[in-house]
DNA sequence: CTGTTAGCGCTTTCAG
DNA sequence: CTGAAAGCGCTAACAG
């Protein structure tokens, strides 16, 4: 590999009218500019990438931080190409680290391996957080924590989402609706999970107050498989039921259900997911479903990210809205009950 | 940050203490040892992993150069995850970069940027393995190209996996086959796409060699949109078929069609896919299919790479076996033509 | 308009 | 067993 030097050499000038012709922050005679340029092109020259980073004690990269990364997760799957897009044409590098503990997050923004790092699947009381919150590393959460004084996070809004979610249902004429209701329910959850049950919770009850309607709970963990146990519980408690709200990766668990009770979507049964794009545009039939904004998301933590990296004393917590698509697993229920 | 030079003075010793004493790479008295350590401690050093770099002309990083990578493709996904999972079990960074030119991946790499690269959904002439073919940067292909000559490369046995499709559905005694054919079967094509045809023809027509039974051929672009269309067409075109071969994301499409045409799955009709076990897990019915081993692919590919890093000679060119996993989608045909 | 030079923080000879 | 010093390749302040 050609370095600054060689080039210097080459075209008979120094290292440093080598580098400035390369990046005008001086002026040059346009006849040494040429020179140079030809000596570039001769020798294949690039700067490098390294010794400039050292420099400037800059990596122009950002860290994504994830636990395990399943590759069925639908939803992980849009936040990461997502930010991918986002950071790359940010002109900066997204690198990708999985299952990290605290003290190597660290490390990798101390050892400027990344410039700041994007959080994701963050817990009530992360460890990952705690450990960042004191340095002045730049980070951003996509999710929240508990104690959330002065961190910046990126989330949606899961009290409006499953607001929407039951008011449509509601609007349709619903009066008995099952919801698999998500974790976090629980009498020993807690943290942020915890949180998001409070806020689910709020809006199904504003739903209700609005509308009037029944609820049937079961909990259910975010998988098709506890999607699928959960709705045949939930059908043959309540068979009276005329809706299903479900989210993850659930809903298709509750049509597999369905389908396999010989009921039809949404003749018998409407139902509706709180969950991404992809999930709800894969089903037979289609799903109605409040979209997770998980792409703008991704963008927005991103942003957040780097004008923290560029020095800007940010301090924003977004909350995103979810909006509601309506597809094809939505109906009025079959009789007025 | 502190550098290695303020542990140096906090602990009265030399850089090259403080070095050897983080890690032995010469003996050093124990008494010291202490000492440094304990000053490391104090003033919270750690090394800065970017001077490492410079210093040693290595990055320890690696770089998936992707095309677009949209959000909704499973395999993808599948591909990223494993091979982020791989990399960072094999104490290395993944840098993610997409829609790079040939001159940005060659830059990557002469930088120092990233230690060697993986290639996904690589083309015929790529350009980028142009760029790539003539420098001695390391770097292996996911997936194939026209001149494989002195490439290294993980793909799967296309072949194999539509011979395994075809002989299963002639086993269970169908005998009027439709098949929606992957792009690379028309005739301004070219490259790995008409590769990767010929391979799956060679499948297509073993079987039928084996069996004897009828094909009936649609084209079809690898996403649902498509699939529906194709199958629709199919259906209409020849109500005899009792067996449906699809791939990529097709067969999501091809169970809407059938389903929107009134036709159980596999009863009337049965599909099986060649494709993601993701996908396959995620219709109803579940698709029996010849699930693609790509996060096998991907480990292999980043096994590969990073033994050229490492300065191995290495030139292989794997060719990864697809499983056939029966599920619920297929049966023997309802009538005996 | 151009050149010299001093580092960035680390590793590794070379000396002692 | 330890220290001094050179240098990775680049940038920017300082001189001219």
């Amino acid at each position: 590999m050609p370095t600054i030097k060689d080039v210097a050499a080459h075209a008979g000038v120094s290292p440093s009218t080598v580098h400035y012709a390369l990046n005008g922050k001086r002026s040059i005679s346009p006849a040494v500019r040429e020179r140079v340029l030809a000596s570039v092109e001769a020798l294949d020259y690039s700067a490098s990438a390294v010794a400039q980073r050292m420099r400037e004690h800059r990596s122009y990269s950002l860290g994504l931080v994830a636990p395990a990364l399943p590759a069925s997760d639908a939803a992980m799957m849009e936040l990461l190409t997502a930010t991918a897009a986002r950071t790359s044409s940010a002109d900066h590098t997204l690198g990708i680290f999985l299952n990290q503990t605290p003290q190597q997050v660290l490390a990798l923004l101390r050892g400027q391996y990344v410039d700041g790092v994007l959080l994701i699947e963050t817990a009530h009381d992360d460890p990952r957080i705690e450990a960042l919150r004191g340095s002045a590393h730049p980070f951003v959460l996509i999710g929240q924590t508990g104690d959330m004084t002065g961190l910046s996070s990126v989330d949606f809004d899961f009290e409006e989402a499953f607001y929407l979610a039951f008011d449509h249902l509601a609007r349709l004429g619903h009066r008995e609706i099952g919801f698999l209701v998500p974790p976090g329910a629980a009498d020993d959850d807690q943290g942020e999970r915890k949180e998001n049950w409070y806020a689910t919770r709020r809006g199904l009850y504003r739903a209700q107050q609005q509308h009037g309607f029944r609820v049937e709970l079961e909990p259910a963990p975010l998988d098709i498989e506890n999607g699928h146990r959960a709705a045949l519980r939930l059908i043959e408690r309540s068979p009276h039921l005329s809706a299903i709200v479900a989210s993850g990766h659930t809903q298709v668990g509750v049509l597999r259900a369905l389908y396999s009770k010989g009921l039809r979507v949404p003749d018998d049964c409407s139902v509706i997911g709180v969950t991404t794009a992809q999930i709800a545009e894969w089903t037979i039939p289609r799903l109605t479903s409040v979209d997770l904004p998980l792409a703008a998301m991704s963008v927005a933590a991103t942003d957040l990210l780097l004008r923290k990296v560029n020095g800007e004393a940010v301090t924003e917590q977004l909350l995103l809205p979810a909006a509601l698509v309506e597809r094809e697993s939505t109906a009025p229920p079959r009789r007025t009950p």
